[in-house]
DNA sequence: ATATTCGTTGACCATTTGGTAAAAAATTGT
DNA sequence: ACAATTTTTTACCAAATGGTCAACGAATAT
């Protein structure tokens, strides 16, 4: 899943071997310091000691900042895109809607930052993956609304523009991960990660679903 | 509506004077810059350029690149508590929450860039913030909070956590304008500003509004 | 008109930053 | 054991960055 017209600038290493490890090692290094301090802010000696090692290791490793990025922003994309699951027209709306959102936020709870690192990207106007997203997201909405259209076509949810309802979808979730330190700010709770998602999920897919209007296909009538 | 302990460091200026026009022209600019970038990653030398003026010009309307920040934390906090609007347990319910909605539709719609500096800090763990948080934003969320409980206690909304529905909110909204950017891919409009908040408000209000089982208090039962 | 305050500039500086080069150390293949 | 390869370190550099300072120009008040 690389970046549109982007070659691979990454160095190749023999599975198994310690340039292997190590590189895997700067990428989640990376990640860290890049989803708190975006591109510009993320320094790599800082990368370099989140990683254990010196700042011209790391530059073994990936050629230059740049190229670490986009390491990273490609490898936190997959994760996204894998996320999403399968939507066939014939599957049960309820049923689906309800286990693509509880997987947007599972993915939220277990990989924050890397939800963070997209947030940072797309606020800083998404100057790497603008392709991306014009041309593969963009599919994938349009794809994946022809479906929802389906559903309201048969009665099954309430006639809403589907791209803004996963707006909607991916601002519940995401918010969890992304602006993790002001709801912690606000519930005050000791342990993030295990005392709010539970009940943010089951919040959020209720909320959603009724305000979506989905029914169920064999639920009996209202 | 100061940062919490926080002395004022900001230069007084004599209003009128050239000096508190100026000193606007940065606050302005610099919020443009910090939206993008973060604290870390701007630089105070952009901000000068945007602002049209020399950096240690700028450094003359604040000492250094931190009290600019901070500066505009401030008078972007500001922003985002005015537009709360009030509420009052006696208010209509649907009434109230869709005017809510709505006004902070507006305020994603007009100062994109205020949204935008506030994600990027809340991203960051809010560094500077954190009290803000933990105190005024907590308060209001516990007072207000009392109000949803209120309604529910009347059968006039469904039986939600307060907090999280204003995570809710404010995610669905502001995701208009922090991640502009990725809608504005996916959409493919011309012009966001007009072509994209108003479906996005009424939009979201009716979904929040229905799956949050808001009634008006006037209404006639189902 | 002129002294005083306000606003602006250019030259400068210490530190930080991304990145390089060469050689030393560790690992691997034979 | 030893040559070849891979990994790590030390020393280094040019550019960028936040910030200072003294001096100069523009407003303002008396």
């Amino acid at each position: 899943m690389p970046l549109p017209t982007d070659v691979d600038r990454t160095k190749q290493f023999r599975s198994g071997s310690i340039g292997e490890k190590n590189q895997q090692k700067v990428l989640a290094a990376a990640t860290t310091v890049f989803s708190r301090k975006g591109f510009a802010g993320a320094r790599i000696e800082e990368i370099a000691r989140h990683a254990g090692m010196s700042k011209p290791n790391l530059l073994y490793y990936y050629n230059n900042k740049t190229d670490l990025y986009r390491a990273v922003l490609v490898d936190v994309l997959s994760l996204w895109l894998d996320s999403i699951g399968e939507f066939h027209v014939d599957a049960d709306p309820l049923e689906l809607m309800t286990h693509y959102i509880a997987k947007k936020m599972e993915l939220s709870k277990l990989y924050p930052e890397a939800s963070r690192v997209i947030a940072t990207e797309i606020i800083s106007g998404s100057p790497v993956i603008e392709d991306f997203l014009r041309v593969q997201l963009y599919d994938w909405v349009a794809s994946k609304g022809r479906v929802l259209l389906q559903w309201q076509a048969e009665g099954l949810m309430a006639p809403i523009e589907p791209a803004h309802v996963f707006f909607m979808i991916w601002a519940s979730t995401q918010t969890y991960a992304d602006f993790e330190s002001q709801i912690s700010a606000v519930l005050r709770v000791d342990d993030y990660q295990t005392e709010v998602y539970d009940s943010a999920t089951s919040l959020v897919t209720e909320v959603l679903t009724r305000g979506l209007g989905l029914k169920s296909r064999n639920a009996v009538g209202h």
